[in-house]
DNA sequence: TTTTCTGCAAACCATTTGCATCATC
DNA sequence: GATGATGCAAATGGTTTGCAGAAAA
């Protein structure tokens, strides 16, 4: 469910050209909550674009992070991982699978004014992560002691 | 302040061998509220340690993790930094100098309790990460443009 | 004496960079 | 046609690994 005349639009508005490899990766990531990380990506695009290189991919991710259209995911794995979904929400990823899930079931916005009201930074950010095991791996891991 | 007899306890009950670099990655680690990276350790351990290599720190640092007595912290940056103490505690990185500061002022178990509950995972860690400008660099900053 | 550790050098791997060619505008 | 993008290949840099000599048990 990408808005391509938006993503164009932005894309020109702060100067960069608009070309059919920017959209294809911006249209991966709008259309997955996998969260995934660039190689997974490149996976994805593989069949459709054979000739996309890794580097495009990071280039473009530099890029549609510039213009606040991605957010970065860093849940302490080797590589990072990318969400269309720029508005804050905790992750948590399973330790088993490492499959990265949003939680949405908790805001945050409370706590975090607290931090802002009672630090002398000026706050510009935070990422939350939380680690455990999903449903599906423990159901598996139940299958094998029971 | 590092309770040397503990860790060394703790190495040979573990089944390691207690080695003067071994302890002395520990008390760089102890005696810091830097959050250092493997260099960081490696420059400070270096007047003292001159022969010691970054991989024995890198390994050294394996071990102490793995018998819980430092966490890692991964604030984005391109290297890891390591705390000597394992509980739970929000970190905030300046985005200006890249300091690493605990933040102390607000209690986030209730909110983690929160999340426990309603998360069909079973949960078994958490990291928050702020990100500001802290008040030294705030106060730079006033300077130049002033 | 046996076992594990250290430290050098080489390997690893996600990400970045340089550059010639190519597509967008 | 001018500018910026792609994609290959090489570089980068934090971290890991293999191994011979050294220290701990």
């Amino acid at each position: 469910m990408m808005d391509a005349k938006k993503v164009t639009a932005l894309l020109r508005k702060k100067g960069f050209k608009v070309t059919p490899q920017r959209l294809a990766i911006y249209n991966v990531l709008c259309n997955t909550k996998a969260h995934p990380n660039a190689e997974m990506i490149f996976n994805k695009l593989q069949p459709y674009y054979p000739t996309m290189s890794l580097a495009t991919i990071y280039k473009t991710i530099d890029i549609l992070k510039e213009i606040g259209l991605i957010q970065v995911i860093n849940v302490g794995e080797d590589s990072l991982r990318y969400d269309a979904v720029v508005e804050l929400h905790p992750h948590i990823r399973c330790t088993v699978c490492n499959k990265v899930e949003d939680i949405m079931q908790f805001d945050f916005s409370p706590a975090i004014k607290a931090v802002a009201e009672n630090t002398s930074y000026d706050l510009s950010g935070q990422q939350f992560y939380f680690y455990g095991v999903c449903p599906e791996c423990q159901a598996k891991s139940n299958l094998k002691i029971g």
